[in-house]
DNA sequence: GAGGAATAAATGCATTTGCATGCAACAAGT
DNA sequence: ACTTGTTGCATGCAAATGCATTTATTCCTC
């Protein structure tokens, strides 16, 4: 008798969820231990800081980091709370703005990444060899419909996540 | 040069990040269309409706479940507040307490399998075929720490999420 | 069996999310 | 130019979350 999800389906589609969620907690917490902010401002701070000129609109950081629009919006409050980013009026458009990294915002990312990718290291890299990490990338990309073009450039000098 | 994360473990982490993230949204997207509510109460009920006499304990809810103390708790609350499950005294240990599902919590997870099964079908079993869904379980597997023991059985009627 | 550590669960409080809506500025059709 | 619709962003409010603490009970160890 065949099921409508097969087995193996199930199985794949419960350990997306758990090992995800467990890896993503396990970052986080030494992130967090080693007294940084949460991961999503890191991808907010990576994305900036590579665009042009390290200023872009906020619809542009909505559309590469996958989140809504108001949680876009207030993620950019804190960062210019904190400094790390400030707003610009943007003339060719007066709805919207431009945001644009700090050099504290710099500093801060680049930080981040020494913990960030020792975790990853910790948490992946040293579970699984190369190979095998671009077997499970392959099988997720089809899953995924994409990451986005920009990944391998991504692994460059920071991760983005989520 | 050798990287401390290879290009490869960054490159996995990435999509296991974005994928499960872009799939869990798209499934509860689709049970909430269907007027259900979040995933999270399927887990939980199913986990009831598998315990012996359909009632368990809330540390182990919390374990099966890998969430919080205090957010079973609440989750407990809500499900009370819905009549799908009912505190009960524990004689044993009177600190403790038993959740038992109600009837009306039974029926409510079969009717949330048929989105859910559908959902996961969409999203995982039709972009997969069952070798290759195998074959991601096989490297989530290598991350994860074991998804505890009885997945092959959560499959069969029900499948645990996070 | 008395005192202290450990465990089960709940809860107050601050922060964060989600949703819907508001409010501008732009774009298009007439 | 004038309605109508759309886009970019902010925000009020309710619900959810995280964290620390509280309360009650049980488990040790002496």
């Amino acid at each position: 008798m065949k099921r409508k999800p097969s087995t193996e389906a199930t199985a794949a589609w419960i350990r997306l969820m758990r090992v995800q969620s467990r890896v993503l907690d396990a970052v986080e917490q030494d992130l967090k231990k080693a007294g940084f902010p949460p991961l999503a401002w890191y991808d907010a701070l990576l994305e900036l800081s590579r665009a042009p000129s390290g200023e872009m609109r906020p619809v542009e950081l909505e559309k590469q980091m996958l989140i809504p629009q108001y949680s876009t919006s207030r993620l950019i409050d804190r960062l210019v709370d904190e400094g790390l980013a400030a707003r610009r009026e943007c003339k060719i458009d007066k709805r919207g703005q431009f945001v644009e990294i700090t050099e504290a915002g710099r500093e801060l990312q680049k930080k981040m990444w020494t913990a960030y990718s020792a975790a990853i290291e910790k948490h992946i890299g040293s579970k699984l060899s190369d190979a095998d990490a671009a077997k499970l990338s392959g099988l997720l990309d089809r899953l995924g419909c994409s990451c986005g073009e920009a990944q391998m450039q991504a692994a460059r000098d920071g991760a983005p996540a989520r």
